[in-house]
DNA sequence: CAGGAGGGGCTTTTT
DNA sequence: GCCCCTCCTG
């Protein structure tokens, strides 16, 4: 262990030999913050003794944790029990054990932003409400924004919001369902309500660990307090510079107040940058200078000067797309790996030109998110068959595939089962058992409601005698799934049957590598993964990914792309100062995560989808760079 | 009454 | 470019 702390500066050395009370760490970007956080559990078990099963470590994502998880295990040369999880896999796990103290059957499914969609068209149309008036995407921030500062649905102004604020949550309750901010705000109700429980929590975590903590919002800060408030002994890192999720509630607040909150907390800066250059810190650092609302600190390195900035002004997007392919060619030639080259962009949809581009030059490429797999029609088919037969009450999932592929049961029949099922307080899932007792719909449909719901009876009498991937297999031939993708032949038919081979392989990897695992587990693994996890960095590939995206990562060569008013900062963001900010602080991510070279992209003319090609204005974050770190790139020719 | 075809609308970031 | 909704057909 002494030679491990060898190899840290004293202030990471003090974060990592301060084990006792309340401790901030305020880590700049590229300071080594990974390194002290896996250290610092790697000293807790080795120096102080302390058993791992009483450390709790929470990341931002899964994949932060995995690398986390194998980073302790190199230390130590062995396996731990340490919990090292996002809050969301956290709560799901601690909700399987309590939940049926607050009323939660234990199978519960965990609805993603389109289930939550899906939950709230129903609801409008049970109350009437059009949807144009109220659009499910507002009425989706209007409950997330409660849950996620766990307000209450009487808090709401609107009759008419806080009127489907309550119906969306009882829905939710009778399909045995929690959405993502439930998962968190369940438990702070679970310790509530069972004094024991938290006790039991608060026992077996006794030194707490939370990563990322400027992006944590409200329910997560109050979850963390409880948890930590006997043993005291919580260290949280972060930056507020990076805090980048505000949208999605984190409050910034949290770690500018945490002296606040914890008045003996040992506050500790980590301040040297070992990641980048000079110019390109000195060009972050002079960015995000400009916000109003941060602690202030001073990053310094002794690292190269490195090259100046290249600043590339495009003629339109399609320009923009060349230069990065032909800057990404002549650094293959130099002999660059391109896994370590990566370009970065605000929005989803600018990957598709660069896709294109890179096509045409044979340049290979990895997207990370964009179309996410496991939001793939064809994919959340296949998981929806799963999670009902895990969870019949899932009338989402139940909806969605009981018609897939077709079997002539339509909407007009789905409305009245769920109007019987309405009437009689009974599950939809219910209601295809006793569907002889519903006249209005014709024999023949009958017949085929009947047949479906024997399906899925077989499906979940047999599901215990197989693992994951028999049991996917079992579904999509019993169902006639694979058959109907296989029938046509169109090129989107042929993609949609790949990925979902592409599932079923993960499957079959997953039953072999967690073969205690069942179909619960599994799908909570599913439900709770994001884009970044599955994403392997390669050394083969460019990748490509949003400024979201890039958060915590690293590379040798970055591409800011579309660096235009409008995009960084978003339009949707020039409104409100905190917003704007926080599209600084993007920036500054994005910036901070090249090592050796950055170039910034602008592209005069972009095309907008309705309209032709629109003019655009250079980012007004241009002209917080210093001149002097800068050069042009015009000279590609 | 199911389901395909065609038109209109809209695109931030994600656990 | 894609998704969703609507309208029309079978």
């Amino acid at each position: 262990m002494d030679e491990l702390l060898a190899q840290l500066n004293p202030e990471q050395r003090k974060a990592v030999k301060v084990t006792k009370g309340p401790i901030l760490i305020l880590a700049g970007a590229g300071s080594g913050k990974t390194r002290v956080i896996t250290y610092r559990i790697a000293y807790l078990i080795k120096s102080k003794n302390i058993n791992p099963k009483n450390i709790l470590a929470i990341t931002f994502t899964n994949k932060a944790a995995g690398e986390m998880q194998s980073r302790i295990q190199t230390l130590l040369g062995s396996d731990h029990k340490v919990w090292i999880r996002t809050f969301h896999s956290t709560c799901a796990k601690m909700l399987r054990g309590g939940a049926e103290r607050i009323g939660i059957k234990k199978n519960f499914a965990i609805y993603d932003e389109y289930d939550q969609l899906s939950v709230i068209k129903e609801c409008l149309s049970d109350l009437d409400i059009d949807a144009k008036a109220f659009s499910p995407a507002y009425i989706a921030a209007v409950i997330n924004n409660i849950k996620e500062n766990l307000s209450s649905g009487s808090a709401i102004e609107s009759d008419i919001l806080r009127n489907v604020y309550n119906v969306y949550n009882k829905k939710l309750a009778e399909y045995n369902a929690l959405d993502f901010d439930d998962l968190i705000m369940k438990v702070v109700e679970l310790f509530k309500t069972d004094e024991d429980i938290l006790e039991y929590y608060q026992e077996k975590f006794r030194y707490i660990l939370v990563d990322e903590y400027q992006d944590t919002n409200r329910a997560q800060y109050v979850l963390t307090k409880m948890l930590a408030e006997k043993h005291r002994n919580l260290c949280v890192v972060g930056d507020d510079d990076q805090s980048i999720y505000s949208w999605r509630g984190a409050e910034i607040r949290n770690i500018l107040d945490f002296e606040e909150d914890f008045p003996d907390t040992t506050v500790i800066k980590l301040q040297q940058n070992y990641r980048s250059t000079r110019r390109i810190l000195k060009a972050a650092s002079a960015v995000v200078s400009n916000n109003e609302y941060r602690k202030s600190k001073t990053l310094w390195c002794d690292n190269e000067t490195g090259e100046r900035i290249v600043f590339f002004d495009a003629d339109d997007s399609y320009t923009e797309a060349a230069y990065v392919a032909r800057k990404i060619m002549e650094l293959k030639l130099k002999g660059v790996n391109l896994g370590e080259i990566a370009v970065f962009y605000r929005v989803n949809y600018q990957s598709r030109l660069f896709e294109e581009c890179f096509i045409t030059y044979r340049i290979p490429y990895e997207v990370v998110g964009s179309l996410r797999f496991y939001e793939r029609a064809e994919i959340k088919n296949v998981l929806a068959y799963l999670r009902v037969i895990n969870n019949p009450l899932d009338a989402v999932s139940l909806r969605r595939i009981i018609n897939v592929p077709s079997r002539k049961i339509g909407h007009e029949t789905m409305e009245k089962i769920s109007a019987y099922g309405e009437k009689h307080r009974i599950s939809v899932y219910e209601v295809l058992h006793e569907v002889d007792n519903i006249k209005k719909i014709n024999s023949g449909t009958r017949k085929r409601i009947k047949n479906f719901a024997k399906m899925i009876d077989l499906l979940i009498d047999t599901q215990r005698q197989m693992d994951i991937y028999e049991l996917a297999l079992q579904v999509v031939k019993d169902s006639g799934y694979l058959s109907s993708l296989s029938e046509d032949r169109t090129e989107r038919d042929y993609i949609r049957r790949k990925n979902v081979e592409e599932l079923m392989l993960s499957m079959k990897d997953y039953a072999r590598e967690r073969p205690e695992a069942n179909l619960n587990d599994y799908l909570e693994e599913v439900s709770l993964r994001s884009d970044i996890d599955d994403w392997n960095e390669s050394t083969e590939r460019v990748n490509l990914m949003t400024l979201h995206n890039a958060k915590g990562l690293e590379f040798d060569i970055v591409f800011i792309t579309g660096f235009e008013d409008g995009l960084i900062p978003h339009y949707k963001s020039q409104q409100d100062a905190k917003q704007y900010e926080e599209e600084r602080r993007l920036l500054y991510v994005g910036i901070t995560r090249a090592r050796k070279l950055l170039h910034m992209t602008y592209a005069r003319q972009r095309d907008m989808f309705r309209a032709g090609p629109s003019y655009t204005e250079l980012s007004p974050f241009y002209h917080e760079i210093p001149r002097d770190v800068m050069c042009s790139g015009y000279n590609i020719d």
